[in-house]
DNA sequence: AATACTACCTGCGTGC
DNA sequence: TGCACGCAGGTAGTAT
């Protein structure tokens, strides 16, 4: 469910919330979110660790604890929520940490996709899933060069190119349907095809709609609420996602919805066609 | 190496 | 009402 603003908006609150919490029990009961260790060993080897802060790289979540970097990635449905130990657990609860306050921090996830890590300390980047990422569009180190060189070599539609995290990271089915709607490109269009003038057009639709989503605290569709409990407001904003049926803002056609690389995609297809 | 497809899960809306 | 089917803010593993 989540992308990179969502997350950002989560990881936000989770320092608000968690930071400076020591752990005094872990509780599991849904042993396949836990990637490694064993789950035996994770629980272990968090009781007695305080959570020092919280990082973002893409989508994934590092919480800083003394002894472990612990990734977390949330995947379709993940969610985090703050509670009492006391208070009633919720259907879909499968992860509980417990801190020596009374209070815990539980990782809710009803498609059970989202997955938990421990790493040595200070070495969560270079968890397999976050090494391989992209730059992060919301900073500077997303250079228009580079992009525009590793584009020219791709022989496939640019929408599975952009979701696969690796030229640049954050991406996901909303983001990446809006950049390229704001871009006027094609969702099938061949990446090496694309002119300079449209790869700098997309490169800058990526940095705003990301990060005027990371301001609205992201979008809430069906069911994302950050650690707060609180809904995105992102949603207001929406041009293509979603608004099939509805008229492009730009032309007036009827915004369309097919399925490229297995995923929904919402365009407009006056305003964004293919080309050689 | 690069690209494409599928598994991993549950719940909800739709159509018969 | 019941049931089958398709769909959902994603990634990793496997096949081609």
């Amino acid at each position: 469910m989540p992308e990179l603003p969502e997350v950002e908006t989560v990881r936000k609150g989770l320092v608000q919330l968690v930071k400076g919490k020591e752990i005094s029990n872990v509780i599991v009961d849904w042993g396949r979110i836990i990637e490694s260790p064993e789950v035996d060993e994770f629980i272990h080897t968090l009781v007695g660790q305080t959570i020092l802060d919280v990082d973002r790289r893409g989508k994934f979540l590092i919480f800083k604890l003394s002894q472990n970097d612990m990734i977390s990635h949330l995947r379709m449905e993940g969610k985090f929520e703050y509670h009492s130990q006391t208070d009633e657990i919720q259907k879909h609860t499968h992860v509980r940490f417990q801190f020596t306050d009374g209070t815990e921090l539980r990782y809710l996830d009803v498609r059970k996709f989202g997955r938990l890590s421990l790493e040595p300390k200070g070495l969560g980047e270079e968890y397999k899933g976050i090494k391989k990422l992209g730059p992060e569009p919301i900073l500077p180190d997303f250079d228009l060069e580079v992009f525009k060189q590793q584009l020219k070599k791709k022989h496939r539609a640019i929408k599975p190119l952009l979701l696969d995290q690796t030229l640049v990271t954050g991406l996901g089915n909303i983001y990446v349907d809006e950049a390229l709607y704001q871009s006027c490109i094609h969702p099938e269009q061949i990446a090496s095809k694309l002119t300079d003038n449209e790869v700098e057009t997309l490169h800058q639709s990526i940095i705003d709609v990301l990060a005027t989503a990371v301001e609205a605290g992201g979008t809430t569709i069906r069911t994302y609420k950050n650690a707060l409990g609180d809904a995105g407001h992102f949603q207001v904003y929406l041009s293509a996602y979603g608004k099939q049926g509805e008229l492009c803002k730009r032309c007036g056609h009827t915004i369309e919805k097919i399925k490229v690389a297995q995923r929904g995609t919402h365009f407009c297809p006056i305003c964004q066609v293919t080309h050689d």
